[in-house]
DNA sequence: TCTGGGGTCCTAGGACCC
DNA sequence: TCTGGGGTCCTAGGACCC
């Protein structure tokens, strides 16, 4: 991208996030072997290991039970997504007191675009430690920092940092940098790049420059492109090569749920199903999206998985159409009678509106949109289980109530006051 | 070891149109 | 008749990230 004038971006990444927020919480944990996901016999993966866990070979999206097996003495915790949203908050507010261009990649991790605010806060590496300890007294939370003049090198340079440290590349030393790392260090490279690239005998990123660019595109496209300008410390291809600050919209919106037993009964399917269409058209809603693309997500007891997507004449934010959908596809594509591990509704191809209204009649679907809407409305003041249109997981028929949609959000809104 | 849930991006083939 | 090529949309799958 711009070239007349070196960046400096930092790259602020959580140190073991959901275990401290957790910490905080509840501070027995403090110094303990924990893990976050989930109880050590239940089917899961591991979302996050304190660093006396991570000591017996725990990490992240290890299976819970051989995290057990490693580390018997652990404590497991189950995950909390809305504590890690709401410190995710705090975090987020902490890092505009640094710089208007902030960008947070995930939950726990942020890129800051500094260039040009040396007179402010003075040096790259002044400015870090401020902001870091700034973070450790504000939110009691550590974090480490990579300095550097891309995305890229800032993110690596983070990595290397942990846990609580600073790491500033600097301009013109990218190479040099990166040259004695793993290939796996560069964000992208995974087990099957890894594996791949090992076998042409590139074990370092060293290794990767010494190749012309068009071999590595030939091999992998336009990944390997993009492959060979990260070698150099760019910011090449896609999504790193934007500036900071650039919060875009979601491109699909899903959910999806793994039973705890496999399951081939019917009437507990379509109720998933039911509960996640539920799921993914409320946060339409919220967000005023409306999806053209309906996918369905289905995986056997032997992790098979195939998915099944539905593209619709007129886009939805609608609980019944989405789950329609859903139903049908299912419904013609599973084996009949074969274990379910897994089910999951995804919704994509976003419209700005929906492709047509019927602005003279209200429509059955404009009456279904207000209803859901007050329902939702519902939902926020005295919680989701006050308002059922189905009764997803909790087992049991649903209510049919397709015809008369008016009547369910008044429905049982004079029971019960919040707690 | 027995494998979550939420996403993004890329590839590739087929349909369809000009 | 046995053949082109580009563009776009749709669908399925896979690598990768946190």
């Amino acid at each position: 991208m711009n070239t007349s004038m070196p960046r400096t971006i930092f790259h602020v990444d959580m140190d073991a996030f959901f275990v401290s927020v957790e910490e905080l919480y509840d501070p027995s944990l403090k110094g303990k072997p924990v893990v976050v996901g989930g109880q050590r016999d239940e089917r899961g993966v591991v979302s996050a290991a304190s660093y006396a866990a991570r000591k017996f070979g725990v990490h992240s999206a290890m299976p819970l039970r051989t995290a057990a097996k490693l580390c018997p003495h652990a404590v497991f915790v189950d995950g909390h997504p809305e504590r890690y949203r709401e410190y995710s908050g705090h975090v987020h507010e902490i890092l505009c007191r640094f710089s208007p261009q902030v960008e947070m990649a995930s939950v726990d991790e942020a890129y800051l675009d500094m260039t040009g605010t040396e007179r402010l806060h003075g040096l790259p590496l002044r400015s870090a430690h401020r902001l870091h300890e700034t973070m450790k007294s504000a939110t009691q939370l550590n974090c480490s920092i990579g300095i550097g003049t891309s995305r890229l090198i800032a993110k690596v340079g983070s990595a290397k940092a942990k846990p609580n440290g600073v790491l500033w590349v600097l301009p013109a030393q990218e190479a040099k940098f990166l040259a004695p790392l793993d290939v796996r260090d560069i964000p992208g490279v995974g087990k099957v790049t890894e594996k791949k690239l090992h076998e042409m005998g590139i074990e370092r990123v060293g290794d990767l420059t010494r190749l012309e660019d068009r071999d590595l595109e030939q091999r992998f496209g336009k990944w390997g492109l993009a492959l060979a300008g990260k070698a150099r410390g760019e910011d090449a291809g896609g999504w790193f090569d934007s500036e900071v600050g650039e919060d875009s919209d979601p491109k699909s919106i899903s959910h999806e749920h793994t039973y705890n037993e496999d399951t081939a009964e019917l009437d507990r399917l379509h109720s998933t199903l039911m509960r996640l269409s539920e799921m993914v058209g409320r946060r339409l809603r919220e967000g005023g999206y409306f999806a053209r693309t309906i996918q369905l997500k289905f995986r056997y007891k032997d992790f098979t998985t195939f998915t099944r997507a539905h593209s619709l004449e007129q886009s939805t934010q609608l609980d019944t159409e989405i789950y329609e959908t859903v139903r049908r596809l299912f419904l013609q594509n599973w084996k009949t009678g074969t274990p379910i591990r897994l089910l999951g509704v995804q919704a994509s191809n976003f419209e700005a509106g929906p492709s047509q209204i019927d602005l003279l009649e209200p429509s059955r679907q404009q009456r279904w949109q207000k209803a859901l809407q007050a329902a939702d409305h519902v939902r926020d003041k005295f919680g989701e289980s006050s308002i059922g249109l189905a009764t997803g997981m909790k087992g049991g028929f649903r209510e049919r109530t397709h015809e008369n949609p008016a009547a369910l959000p008044g429905k049982k809104t004079e029971r019960k006051e919040p707690g």
